[in-house]
DNA sequence: ATTTTTCTAGACACAGCTGTCCAAACTGAT
DNA sequence: ATCAGTTTGGACAGCTGTGTCTAGAAAAAT
């Protein structure tokens, strides 16, 4: 059941300068596997305790780095909302040549989990069913993000009522694709976005900026 | 965030006979309220301190009627078992003159929450996160629902492989709309039937069949 | 060298949940 | 009316989890 290990600890990683003092574990560990453990187990079995065994440190520890355990939640929240919110609006707002380029930097952020994770925003949706106010809080996230792909639609020509359609679409879609965590080859993903892409533009796509996604992809080496 | 009410217990269910004896409550009260806790919060909110809460009862006298909590899910998982996969099994088993109607017979699982409980289904599926052999368990399920699609694409002639990838397309197609939570008015639903069927048939649907689709839900006055 | 700061450990209190045991209540049958 | 069977309540033990407080260890600052 529980064969996953713990995420990298800054200690043990050579990325990151010594730890000062007798520092055992940063703050950054204890979020990491919280959020490891939020996307794989869910909210509920976010537990000092067991995480500081998987730290092996004491659980005192913990109230050294965050007040409670509402506050480290409340933290893992606002790294959501940073990650993966943010990045959405930010590729949404970038200025592209066209309407196809600007989809292909909106489907950036769902080819690459450096941009966008999608465990945990399904995460954070699951968690949200116990607690309304974060329910309205991802509300306003959905909004927020569809409005920021609306806006592109509308900068690139395409009237309010068009734009606000084709931008709920492209959102309700992409994030139906990764509800069902679809598992298939990135080519083959690939050779359906020129297909995709023309029914979310309602004409062909710019055959450019196509060619342009698929060599980011391939620079990227994104599998 | 609680403003959920307890369903209605047998003791003031009219169309229960009266408790015998000084019974308060029946085992099926305990299973209603139990499923209702696991559908609206998860498994881990399932306890038998607050159900016996809801119920106005001690709490011992939950383990009259179940040996313990792992017991009680269980029964859950049966009801799950017998209510959604059998169901699906059945309708599909169903003799109808042509692909069309079957196709219909299928989708009376998932339009009549009487015969498939889409909330339970998704709850287990969350559930199996936590639990490696319940995920296997769902696994045979979604084997056992896949196959006996396919078995009735291929009864209405239909070659092996043809009917193997309609089957699958046909479910991960129903099981994905049912988990983005869309929420139309069935009308229009139900307006979307036929082109979608025609995708699912690859050829027009049988319009006898398609009317008398939209006869059953009308009758049975679905919203 | 000592003092201060930073971080960790251990003990304690407390709350919630499970499961067991036994007594009590109530009903239905004899 | 009593007895047996059925169902419930209350007390107890035990485990897991949170949060607080205090002492201690190690490095950094003076």
């Amino acid at each position: 059941m529980d064969d996953r290990d713990t995420p990298l600890l800054d200690r043990d990683n050579p990325d990151v300068e010594p730890l000062a003092g007798h520092t055992k574990v940063t703050r950054n560990d204890w979020l990491n596997i919280a959020r490891d453990i939020l996307v794989n187990d869910g909210v509920g079995e976010v537990k000092i305790l067991k995480m500081a065994a998987q730290l092996g440190v004491s659980r005192s520890s913990f109230y050294w780095y965050f007040e409670n355990r509402k506050d480290l939640l409340a933290a893992l929240l606002d790294e959501w909302a940073a990650r993966n919110t943010a990045r959405i609006v930010a590729h949404c707002a970038r200025d592209v040549p066209n309407i196809t380029a600007a989809l292909c930097s909106f489907f950036e952020c769902f080819v690459d989990p450096e941009n966008f994770d999608t465990g945990l925003d399904f995460a954070v949706r699951e968690w949200a069913r116990r607690d309304a106010r974060l329910r309205a809080r991802i509300d306003a996230a959905d909004a927020e993000r569809i409005d920021a792909i609306r806006a592109m639609y509308e900068r690139h020509g395409y009237d309010p009522v068009d734009a606000d359609a084709r931008g709920r679409i492209l959102y309700f879609m992409q994030l139906g694709y990764h509800a069902l965590k679809v598992s298939e080859p990135m080519d083959l993903r690939l050779s359906r976005v020129g297909p995709y892409m023309h029914g979310f533009l309602g004409h062909p796509p710019d055959e450019a900026a196509l060619a342009a996604f698929h060599n980011y992809i391939k620079r990227k080496n994104l599998s």
